[in-house]
DNA sequence: CGGGATCCTAAATGATACTG
DNA sequence: CAGTATCATTTAGGATCCCG
């Protein structure tokens, strides 16, 4: 195994207790690319490898790779290698995945507000397939 | 000033462009205790260190006084000090802080259902005065 | 009670190179 | 295209002591 392949989040973690539900979310989908991973594919159902990493340029290859192994091993995320010529794989939220829409829709709309009142600067990358 | 307060989030970093507004949430909320910190707000609206301290069992003085100075700066949080005898000091959300409701509900939620499905303990520490 | 100052550790992230 | 391996770095988080 990867020397730094992270400990799958939501399972029980050793000596991890928990005295907040929130807590348990943030186990599970915090992290700084995880929720901008979950919300593209939120919004695209499914996306490449390749098309992710272009949605999300600040991303390197190492960190989209481990977050979308980690999603994949707890069943949020689906992996769906395509057999064309040459091969690819897509990803996909699983319905599990799914169910953290409204997390991912209210992270969304309060950071577009944010970023209005502050006058921080947002430029989405537009899907190309 | 001390050495590891960090940037004040929420405001422009260097360096640090979005193209994600999700991203944008995630950099003024993200971290492990900000969000407890403030679903707890949200519940109660005025707490006092001490009391957050408590039902937050595994955060230490460091990492709650951090949290709170950082959402002072950028005023999601309001300190409230107290003049009884001996004096005290309360937090509460302030107006900005409120908007967040519906991102810390949805996390609530599915945190609730995540740990329900993966049988994991969550066990909140009841309030006292 | 409500912290600040120091020192330290571990996890997360990143750069770069390479591959089936 | 879709990754892995290695190495380096950053930074969040924590332990401890101290203080008004």
């Amino acid at each position: 195994m990867s020397p730094d392949t992270p400990q799958p989040p939501g399972t029980a973690r050793p000596g991890r207790s928990y005295h907040c539900h929130v807590e348990v979310t943030v186990d599970v989908i915090g992290g700084k690319w995880t929720p901008v991973v979950l919300a593209h594919l939120k919004e695209h159902d499914r996306l490449r490898f390749a098309q992710l990493r272009r949605l999300i340029p600040d991303i390197t290859e190492k960190m989209l790779a481990q977050r979308l192994r980690e999603l994949e091993a707890i069943q949020i995320v689906d992996r769906i290698p395509v057999s064309t010529a040459p091969p690819h794989v897509e990803y996909a939220l699983t319905a599990q995945g799914r169910s953290l829409a409204p997390v991912l829709q209210a992270m969304w709309e309060w950071g577009r507000d944010w970023a209005a009142t502050n006058r921080l600067a947002v430029d989405p990358v537009q899907f190309r397939h």
